[in-house]
DNA sequence: CTGAAAGCGCTAACAA
DNA sequence: TTGTTAGCGCTTTCAG
């Protein structure tokens, strides 16, 4: 059996109507006698006709398919953003084009544009980082764009996201609570908008409003060797207490701490800032910044269909609640 | 700027030429004179010209574009493996629509479908079990379809797999040499070919080779908690060893056999069958038997990419080497 | 090396 | 309620 064998014309021929009247039919447009339609239908389940959706996509401007730029599929939470996006995303019967741009020689933007041209209905973002380019591409199109997980310098483009600020600012205090003063922040990427903007700030207002001494930000810790390989660091300089954005570097300073004979959370506590899976397995659990990652990834991409059938958005910034889950690598008084 | 301002017949009047040189330019066909290729170039540049896919889709009976089809991307053994296939994917500049099956109201072969309507020039199915409907909605197509990490009952597609039933042996051989003689099996679901088919004979004739007695094999062990749960039956039986398909419910009997005071590995060794990130930062670590997922995915992409371009695959079922790596959930004697 | 022209399969006014 | 008729933007023979 051929790629397209049987087209609508087929089926308008076979039931003796207009290639328009079979279109109505297939698009559910009510304007069609009952008695046309189940003609029509017969026709088309016994002639096993399917419509080309390219087609459809050229002549109608719309491809029912989103656009998802994501910077790593087995990071678990960019892997559960995209399945709340993708449970909406079959909801509404739109189809998912992914495209990873970690360690790419290919430029964001042309990915971007690769979407663009491919006629996707709409966008979501959701690399850490959104640049220059990629900005400028989204701003050139008339194609909507929703960040999910991650934020931009100015709020330009809507969003699905936590309160970090709060969020860290909570974490915070239950070290602090706990006893623990010369705390760390260990980030990815310091440039990172959701860490330049919201979790530096916090944790820098934090230590000035509670005058702690010998605190300190620590970058580029990305993967469970840099987290392992950090800890020493952090043990002679006498940290501890540390929020970790990345669990798989929790996880790492977890295991290099434990290894090295210091008790968790006794003399050294963990906060992990994403919850995958990952950070509940491990032993001592880590206490947690628990985000609803799937909900960020679903209300992102309602957010979108709304987008793409032009209703407008009530609110263009969307905060979900956050929690803080408290395990053992964390006292807890 | 709206979706689309400039064609190629804008470029074609511009440039003063026809739009079949313009497509001939944008598609880098060499019947083109130089000084005839820099003006239209010149052109495309200045006007800022994007070609539009989904009309080239449909003119050129070639979307770029292939489908993929995987049970959950939230289970790191699917998301390596894809990972894998993205990066071929890009190499080839295919995108990828992704299609999640799993806790799905649609059934597959509708799945299918919708995939083959979009005119994707081929699709990789990852899902673990291969159903009916789905194998009928492949074959019924010319669309060309891999298999990543999954079987199929009778080999009638093309896959990228590990010998299972080997892998399966020499771990069971690890076991069996450390002491431990009351050995599980435990798997997600019973039926997927590669259980069936693979490792539980593979299984079962292992233990009749050893006149092993006690031996068992566990269905329906998919998640943590699972694993977790099922500990306390395994003890009851005196089950001392346990080879497990699916390592986040490895973890989940590594934690629970650690909490109820059996000693990993001298009472109870786990062997995990799919080496993701979550089975190497547990402790103790588990031995693994590590499939390559990764290559297995590229491979398997590498395979359709031939098969779209008509070339013909010299290996339809490529084997790729495992390796059992010996880690602290066994003795390793 | 280049252009003319006929589609690809479908949607969407507009008429009837 | 239905049909006619232009396209959508591009590729691809076929001629020249």
């Amino acid at each position: 059996m051929n790629k397209q064998d049987v087209t609508i014309y087929d089926v308008a021929r076979e039931a003796k109507v207009s290639m328009a009247t079979v279109s109505r039919v297939v698009n559910g447009n009510n304007n069609v006698r009952k008695e046309t339609r189940d003609r029509v239908m017969e026709v088309i389940k016994r002639l096993h006709y399917q419509p080309n959706a390219v087609a459809q996509g050229l002549a109608s401007k719309r491809t029912t398919t989103v656009g998802l730029i994501v910077p790593d599929l087995t990071n678990l939470y960019f892997a559960e953003l995209s399945k709340g996006i993708d449970d909406i995303a079959v909801l509404y019967k739109y189809n998912i084009i992914i495209s990873s741009v970690e360690n790419r020689l290919m430029k964001e933007d042309a990915v971007i544009q690769g979407l663009l041209n491919k006629q996707v209905d709409g966008v979501i973002y959701m690399s850490n980082k959104l640049s220059e380019e990629a900005a400028e591409a989204f701003k050139r199109t008339d194609t909507p764009v929703v960040l999910a997980g991650t934020v931009s310098d100015n709020l330009e483009f809507p969003s699905a996201n936590i309160d970090y600020k709060k969020a860290d600012t909570e974490a915070l205090n239950l070290l602090l609570n706990d006893g623990k003063k010369k705390l760390a922040l260990i980030v990815g990427d310091k440039e990172a908008p959701i860490n330049r903007n919201h979790r530096i700030p916090a944790f820098e207002k934090f230590v000035a409003d509670n005058e702690l001494e010998g605190c300190e930000i620590f970058d580029n810790i990305k993967d469970y060797s840099d987290g392992y390989n950090l800890y020493p660091e952090l043990a002679k300089k006498g940290i501890n207490g540390a929020i970790i954005t990345k669990d798989v570097s929790s996880v790492g300073l977890l295991n290099s701490a434990l290894d090295r004979g210091a008790k968790v959370p006794e003399d050294f506590e963990i906060v992990t800032a994403s919850a995958t899976q990952i950070a509940s397995v491990v032993r001592p659990a880590l206490t947690t910044i628990k985000q609803p990652l799937y909900d960020l990834g679903a209300v992102a991409m309602r957010m979108l269909t709304k987008l793409m059938n032009d209703e407008g958005l009530e609110d263009k910034h969307i905060v979900l609640p956050y929690e803080l889950i408290k395990k053992q690598s964390t006292l807890n008084k």
